[in-house]
DNA sequence: AGCTCTGGCTTGTTTGTACAAGTTCGCCTA
DNA sequence: TAGGCGAACTTGTACAAACAAGCCAGAGCT
């Protein structure tokens, strides 16, 4: 781990503690130097980090003040709907409900970046919390990995951590799209709840390290169960709101 | 303006006009400092800035790639509804429906750090594009503000503009929490739906760059007009999902 | 008392250097 | 031909130094 990983870490700690409340001003950086030993510019990298998780604001020539103390882990928590509620303390299931292979659409193909024609794995996923139904997950997956997840067991906990532990497949970038739609009638069924109530929905492109596509989907929460949390500041975060398709 | 912004927004022009298309390698840090005269260091922080609005990505080792060509404004975006609207082409306007002084409520005096039964001001406003409306903004301004809202023109366009022009105020931070609800009988009317259609709904809280929390709102937007987009990657940007409360 | 202004403090930007760590690709060998 | 190896390249981390720019409090003045 990074030295300014681990100074980050260090100041998180003490913010999360409540060393540092909420308004308190941080060191300086210099000081902060001094006590870790290590040269400004280090020290800058972690304080980086804090602004940019919205633990820290800064403005230049006033010492760095405290707006947060919520540790929030990004991108994993995004990406595995498993991870994630564990880490939120819930006991997350699924089911693979159908699963088969057919040639993409065009716009899928160029989502995918996929030969028009190309084959593609379509599945549908019902996930539980706690046993509740909260999100109907509808996913592409190139031709390409098709035969991994295949592989999966179908009532696969998560499938970010399969893929990785069996083809070391590790998801590091994605799109996502996130509006309201109303319930269709398979998910009104799936999700116990009346058709066209408020559903939810996030679109998601997610892509390998090299920029290779993996798979697309439309995921759809049951409304109450979950809430999507941006911190932003003037500096960061390129969450922008778009006109509908 | 700082050289890395500059040498930044070069290589966004040049991404966005497609010399460098998606899944292209960028040149490496070496010779665009080269080409731009600059250090290594400071190349370094424009390609940065790139990759944390996610138009690159980037591995150690390996030249960096194009992942998108859409801009991204970030911040401003996702706070003037006006200034967005403007950006993407629409013609914006809207009306203050009711504005008025009370005192805040226990939740209320903690998302806005008050004493308990300080005054706010409320202010109910509805939101067109092109003259459709599409979101109900339910905004608490805490009292210190108060007087600058109330001044504003009622049919104002950029609230957000027009409080930096007449009192110098920077929206600067804010966490958004975005989920989706039915629409109430108000909303209906207002937005011209049925009783129960799907909204999508960003609550917020913004601070200035001193850390002051400014107003928390509660916005409504019709389904199908307008959706959030985010990039994430493994390195950055605290998107998380979260429970409902 | 209230105001201005200045000097010191703090963050922002830039350059330069060095080494660590991961990737890529061609060459060589089995 | 397939696989392994290594050299060159590229990004990541860290240090040091200097100056620019903005903030703040206290000194001094009205």
């Amino acid at each position: 781990m990074a030295r300014y990983e681990q100074i980050a870490g260090d100041l998180r700690d003490a913010i999360v503690r409540g060393d540092y409340p909420i308004g308190a001003q941080l060191p300086s950086e210099a000081e902060l130097a001094l006590r870790y030993s290590a040269a400004r510019g280090t020290v800058r990298q972690a304080v980086a980090l804090l602004a940019a998780e919205g633990l820290v604001g800064s403005r230049q020539g006033a010492r760095r003040i405290v707006l947060g103390s919520e540790r929030s882990q990004s991108f994993a928590e995004l990406h595995s709907f498993a991870q994630w509620a564990r880490s939120m303390g819930y006991r997350a299931s699924g089911t693979v409900l159908s699963s088969r292979r057919r040639r993409c659409s065009p716009s899928e193909a160029v989502r995918l970046s996929l030969e028009p024609g190309e084959e593609v794995l379509d599945v549908l996923r019902l996930r539980r919390l706690d046993g509740e139904p909260v999100l109907v997950e509808r996913t592409v997956y190139a031709g390409w990995i098709a035969p991994a997840v295949e592989r999966l067991d179908p009532e696969c906990e998560s499938v970010t951590q399969e893929l990785y532990e069996s083809v070391g497949l590790v998801f590091a970038y994605g799109e996502h799209l996130i509006d309201a739609v109303a319930a269709g009638s398979e998910d009104a069924r799936l999700l116990e709840v009346r058709r066209g109530s408020p559903l939810l929905r996030q679109r998601r492109v997610t892509t390998t390290q090299e920029g290779r596509p993996v798979e697309c989907s439309d995921d759809r929460y049951r409304a109450g169960s979950v809430t999507f949390s941006i911190r932003n500041s003037t500096a960061a975060n390129p969450l922008v709101r778009r006109a509908a398709d």
